[in-house]
RNA sequence: UGCCGGAUGGUGUAAUGGUAGCACAACAGACUCUGGAUCUGUUUGUCUAGGUUCAAGUCCUAGUCCGGCAGCCA
């Protein structure tokens, strides 16, 4: 069980009504849930939140959470998501067990399920065109029209539902819809199709099937058979429930009819099962991004980013290749808690949790992103290494020696000629402290044609001297400094809410969200392995990349900046 | 203006009739061989109007505002 927080557990309202159900021997007290993704995209951020809530409550009480390929629309949806799917939740750190399931490992059960309707007079084949279906479904404010097919005979129902699944028709030309009420005020309830034609190649089950149940008859029913006893879903889903329920009472009506061909169609806990309840939380969404597959398509299809594992997407794969940890997210999606409100959560909040983990965990490096050279000239006495420690908040993360010379790099914006008040760095006759190397002292500058410094020529003291300093700056010997590529990422998008402007959601995209520089870096670094995570001090979290780090010659991903307040200190001024 | 939800500081969330708390953000300070981390403090909140009650964010009534629903998508 995953509990990296002490802190006491909300006891939001999905963990209240579980704790009823259970008190309530509901269910013989069994709780079991599931996450049910549609293949048809990559995992993101959003659906973290459904996947830490749907296998953490069947972790909490004791019980189990499967995994469930919602594949009920062959046109959608593609093995490369399935498998990316289980990819992306094992790593988010849970595990399903052997309840890894399709959709379509029921259709079989569903259609026997639905012809059991049909004899029972509450559903019909259909012949009403999709177009003219609009005139007969009403308006909210209306009521419907029943369809002419409502009324047709049982056995005829039946005979051309067969003929639809034996391929007799074409796309459209007839569906199955369930008999409900056409004047009901829920939409959802007014003869729903239950099933439609689709001639198409399923990933799963191949060409078996031209009839495919629709979502609001498949979902309640892929519940029941694998003895779901909490379906947790958003809350676009609530007004779906009373469809969900209809299906429900219909399949259990049947069961405890004593159909002996009903209960093979359970593959878990058909015995003491009440059935499942469906209840709806809000999604997550983020500021300063966008959530919804399809404009993450519409960013990966028009190669406005590298792929769905580019490391500015919300795509789990692009957090994971971005430097998060699971251990972030999942504190994240706590600490963001569960609600049925429309919430806009701020991505500084996702930024504090991995910057909490990373601090506890990234061991410190030292790397130079904008070089300036320092040339010591007392360089008699130099040390040959100086000794650094791998993880202050962490002494088992031991030390190491950085080789040291008369010939540094600094961080280009480390020393100012002219200085602003309260600039602790390095400034002509100024002296500075160099982290875990002692001190320098500024005595002259070099210059270019345009008067640009070049050279910082300094004396240097060792760490014993008591020189009195309020700045400590980073450093890397220039003759043992690594080149390295490093990729800086910003936000994705300029304006918190990309999403429902006026004008499209791409013409928000920030055009500096990627730079790519090459810093010089402490020869330890050269050494990091992929997925290798590091704080350069003073700079910022980063990750060797997976992809494009080679043997000795790694690629680093910007992860999260560090906090710079003297940085957030000097903007503010500016404005 | 049909139906279903929802409304607590800038953001997210807690308080289940009994002192409106926590986290993030912001701001100020302490400390610091990372202007990081850590620590301390400050600012900011119960949508409105009535009612019930000794006591209301919570219960009741009426409003206001926001979200969702009219795919043979999920």
């Amino acid at each position: 069980m995953i509990t990296e927080n002490s802190a006491p557990v909300n006891k939001h309202f999905v963990r209240q009504i579980i704790e009823a159900d259970i008190a309530a021997g509901r269910n013989g007290g069994r709780v079991v849930t599931r996450f049910p993704p549609e293949p048809n995209g990559y995992l993101h951020i959003g659906h973290a939140k459904a996947i830490c809530i749907d296998f953490g409550m069947a972790q909490e009480y004791g019980g189990r959470c499967h995994l469930r390929m919602d594949d009920t629309n062959p046109a959608k949806e593609e093995m490369e998501y399935i498998n990316a799917i289980q990819e992306d939740v094992r790593w988010l750190g849970f595990d399903w067990g052997a309840h890894f399931y399709h959709a379509s490992d029921y259709f079989e059960g569903m259609y026997a399920f639905a012809e059991k309707l049909i004899e029972r007079g509450k559903a019909y084949v259909c012949a009403v065109p999709q177009d003219d279906w609009k005139d007969y479904r009403g308006v909210p404010t209306r009521p419907g029209k029943e369809s002419p097919w409502r009324n047709r005979p049982v056995t005829e129902s039946r005979d051309l539902f067969r003929r639809m699944k034996a391929g007799e028709f074409k796309e459209g030309e007839l569906c199955l819809r369930a008999k409900i009420d056409m004047a009901s005020p829920n939409i959802h309830l007014r003869d729903p199709v239950i099933y439609r034609i689709l001639h198409a190649e399923h990933p799963h089950t191949g060409n078996k099937w031209c009839v495919y149940p629709m979502y609001d008859f498949a979902h309640p029913l892929e519940d029941a058979f694998e003895g779901v006893t909490h379906s947790l879903c958003s809350i676009e889903f609530e007004v779906h429930r009373p469809l969900y329920d209809w299906v429900i009472e219909n399949l259990m009506s049947i069961v405890k009819s004593g159909d002996a061909a009903a209960v093979k169609w359970f593959v878990h806990d058909h015995e003491k099962y009440d059935g499942p309840q469906q209840n709806e939380f809000a999604r997550l969404d983020l500021t300063f991004t966008v959530m919804s597959k399809r404009k993450l398509l519409e960013l990966v299809e028009n190669k406005l980013v590298s792929g769905w594992d580019d490391p500015r997407m919300p795509t789990l794969c692009g957090l994971r290749r971005r430097g998060y940890t699971p251990v972030a997210i999942r504190n994240f999606v706590e600490t963001v808690g569960v609600t049925k409100f429309n919430s806009l959560t701020e991505v500084a909040l996702l930024e504090h949790c991995i910057r909490e983990d990373l601090n506890k965990t990234a061991l410190r490096r030292m790397a130079v992103l904008k070089p300036l050279k320092v040339t010591i000239e007392n360089a008699e006495n130099l040390p040959a290494t100086v000794a650094a420690q791998n993880n202050p908040e962490d002494p088992v993360a031991g030390t190491r020696q950085i080789p040291f010379s008369h010939e540094l790099l600094i961080e280009a914006e480390d020393f100012m000629e002219v200085p602003p008040p309260k600039y602790f760095r390095l400034t002509p006759g100024g002296s500075v402290r160099i982290r875990n190397a002692g001190f320098l002292t500024c005595t002259r500058v070099e210059k270019d044609a345009v008067g640009a410094v070049t050279n910082v020529v300094c004396r240097w003291s060792p760490p014993t001297a008591e020189l009195k300093v309020k700045g400590t700056i980073h450093w890397v010997s220039a003759p043992h400094a690594k080149p390295v590529t490093v990729r800086l990422y910003d936000r994705l998008f300029t304006v918190p809410e990309p999403d429902g402007q006026e004008l499209d959601f791409k013409t928000f995209l920030n055009p500096h969200s990627l730079e790519q520089v090459t810093a010089f870096a402490e020869p330890a670094v050269a050494e990091a392995k992929r997925g290798e995570k590091f704080q350069f001090e003073r700079v910022a979290y980063f990750v060797a990349d997976v992809h494009d780090s080679q043997p000795g010659a790694p690629v680093f991903n910007h992860t999260v900046t560090l906090k710079d307040t003297w940085a957030k200190a000097e903007k503010a001024k500016k404005h």
